[in-house]
DNA sequence: TTAAATAGGACTATTTTAAACCTATTACCC
DNA sequence: GGGTAATAGGTTTAAAATAGTCCTATTTAA
């Protein structure tokens, strides 16, 4: 319970990486895979999702790569969560049809949205740039 | 990434069941079994944690059952996470010996110990007894 | 002594996550 | 233009975690 994902972890270990080591330059996916020592197929899907949020910017083709698309203070670790792992949901309930059985009658409902929007809320306050500054010191 | 397990949902909803329909009596969980449209079986492991840690209290035989074994004022929602899931771990980083490729070099393991211990004490704030003046009103 | 309950170990099924595989496309460079 | 090194992305497979079931033992009221 409550624990992030490999692709999250990957994902944020890449953008810390290409907001530290690959200033001014595209960084290919192998460079980042073998730098970490992470899975290249699988961080490649990361880095395509980071894409997809605008959170990195992509150059295909021979001398290609990824970069960030935005600043390191525009881009929040929420940014990074919501990129990878799409909007949270910290109880299952309300999540399309998924309704359990006491839905109408529950009294969790309310308290656990609260919850996951607290939660939210403490990932969308720290930017890589202050994540960043913190390492530094 | 980030959801919570039926088997703690189970567990919460019982824990407020015991608190508000179990008062001067040990209710069984096939009762709150039937009540809530839960799966008896998997109800009974998560009684079972909840027994272990403390926060309910059990009766064997004919006639036994549960009850709260504390206080509702007593009982966090954090409790019922760690009776039931264990210590939590946002990250798999120095969980016994699984330390990742580039745990030495790691600039996130601080960050994320931070980010659990804020998460933990938003769980560690709502306690049984305020979570059930939330619903009332 | 029977029956209704908790206790808990062992097993199975399902779902999610992680990873690998494969093909297409892009664009540099010779 | 052709080869090559890269991203893009769909499909499949493998592993792990979660959810649920099954079975047996123990306890205790009646």
């Amino acid at each position: 319970m409550l624990q992030v994902s490999r692709k999250f972890e990957y994902g944020l270990h890449a953008v810390t990486y290409l907001a530290t080591k690959g200033l001014g330059r595209v960084v290919t996916v192998k460079e980042m895979a073998d730098e970490m020592g992470f899975s290249q197929e699988f961080l490649s899907k990361a880095m395509q999702s980071l894409k997809r949020a605008g959170i990195a910017a992509s150059v295909q083709g021979v001398k290609g790569g990824y970069r960030l698309g935005k600043a390191p203070e525009e881009i929040t670790v929420a940014d990074i969560a919501i990129a990878i792992e799409g909007e949270p949901h910290l109880v299952r309930c309300g999540v399309k049809a998924d309704r359990c059985e006491i839905f109408s009658s529950c009294h969790h409902r309310g308290y656990m949205n609260i919850l996951q929007h607290k939660i939210q809320a403490l990932l969308d306050e720290t930017t890589i740039h202050t994540l960043l500054k913190e390492i530094e010191r």
